[in-house]
DNA sequence: CGAGGAGTTGACTTTGTTCAATCCCCGTGG
DNA sequence: CCACGGGGATTGAACAAAGTCAACTCCTCG
């Protein structure tokens, strides 16, 4: 292999344009109000440079722009209750970051550069001007779509670290408060699918599931009875699931350190 | 438990505009273009009525409208070539159905009743109109908001059936399309991240992704030096990869009837 | 050149899967 | 009204895959 195919391809700069069109069609990343497409916008064309280990925004921040990489990667990742580090997605030129945070106040994940990095920095105000243009629907859209991002994290981030009562637990609780939020109990309730259904959606076995659920049972926390179960010890199951939920407020996370800037600052 | 309390709570009529409240902040279900926001969308107000294991869309079918759910239950699920179902999300009443398929031409997973189920039904056409009138950037971002659903979706899947090994050719393998996407190199890269990192992303440990590694390295599959990788046999890593990888233009899934064919018919 | 983080490798343990037998509703039909 | 059949669910025992703990090597960075 010779340099020129071998090459560490990441770090080879990219112009903008490049890079611009791989997050989508975006517009040069110079300015360019006008290509946005929105009256009013400006793209505020601000270029971000980030070291290695540097953090692009912590989990928890106010939402003050989203990103393009130009160069560079970058992960965003979260932490659980007890302490472990989930990475949920890396990012490479042209990618977008902090997207899965546009509709929300505050960013959902952490952002660390995997090396030194710059970024295409769109602020959010000219965003959610632009969203505000949308139809009520476009934003709508945009909010049930992220929702359904957002939870495909946290089943990613229950996939990858929890146990299989963690996991069950956990479910049984998703489904729990999905119900309150439409106004019914949410301490008794009728799954509506087989235990291979949970199974394949929470990664385990029918067989897994089912032994759980008895376990469960067992320790008088839940009460089963063919698709009929009851949440006895809510507080319980909570403090079950909650060691490998995600952080919502977080401290920091303990992966790298934050280069000093923008670092969390704890040793 | 009384039955005012212990009630099979999916099972209750909701009105629409309850289910749409929860939907977002959608209007009435009976015809509203106006309430959409954009003029000269047509609501087309349809309701759909499924019964229990029928499909509410096709994997590959052509996008013709989303939904949202007035009563009953949905799940949506794919398949992996090597037959195994993983069923993606599931979907309650005011949860939108095909909200991940909007900006694609095909349905990205199929749609099944878990039980009687009524739903609203909005017209794509009418929702591409909207998306059409949005800042170009409105667009790109529901486009590259969707792309990062569909990879969370992916990394779902990976986590809940592949094994330590697929996971991993997996990973290199997106890597490497990502590179050649990009116009690099696809064979030969350097890893941005370490193995804990990629560990933490595919659901493994770090000794795992070490030893899985040097396993594919002592089959002659890769080179690993460090962080450099290089892809000696890519058809024989994607034959790996795909055996758990999700079958994008698929054939039918088995799970339930779907009027006539019924339970994974093999064994 | 030294220190320390990253990576590799091995031995052992744990967790969940697999295979298989059995149970239990629930709906059907006698 | 009750027997029967069948799919979903439960449970057990053996097994396998990945995790854990630990020792050791090798770069890389300072």
């Amino acid at each position: 292999m010779t340099q020129s195919d071998d090459r560490q391809p990441q770090r080879e700069a990219m112009p903008c344009s490049t890079c611009c069109q791989m997050a989508g069609a975006w517009p040069e990343c110079a300015p360019a109000g006008q290509a946005l497409g929105a009256p009013g916008i400006e793209a505020s064309q601000r270029l971000v440079r980030l070291r290695k280990g540097e953090f692009l925004y912590l989990l928890g921040d106010p939402v003050t722009s989203i990103y393009a990489i130009r160069v560079g990667s970058i992960k965003t990742h979260v932490t659980t209750e007890d302490g472990r580090t989930q990475v949920v997605a890396f990012h490479f030129p042209g990618d977008m970051v902090g997207l899965d945070s546009l509709v929300r106040p505050h960013y959902a994940s952490y952002a660390t550069a995997l090396e030194d990095t710059k970024l295409c920095l769109f602020t959010v105000d000219a965003l959610r001007l632009a969203a505000a243009t949308l139809a009520p629907l476009g934003r709508q859209l945009l909010q049930a779509l992220d929702g359904q991002l957002q939870r495909a994290r946290e089943v990613q981030t229950m996939l990858a670290l929890m146990t299989a009562e963690e996991r069950l637990v956990t479910f049984l609780l998703w489904l729990a408060d999905g119900l309150a939020l439409r106004g019914f109990s949410s301490s008794a309730f009728v799954l509506r699918m087989s235990r291979e259904e949970i199974g394949s959606y929470i990664g385990l076995t029918l067989e897994t599931v089912s032994r759980q659920l008895s376990r469960l049972a067992e320790g008088g926390l839940i009460t089963v009875r063919h698709r009929t179960i009851t949440l006895l010890d809510k507080p319980a199951l909570r403090a079950i699931a909650a060691r490998a939920t995600i952080l919502a407020h977080a401290p920091a996370p303990r992966l790298r350190r934050a280069g000093g800037a923008s670092a969390p600052a704890q040793g």
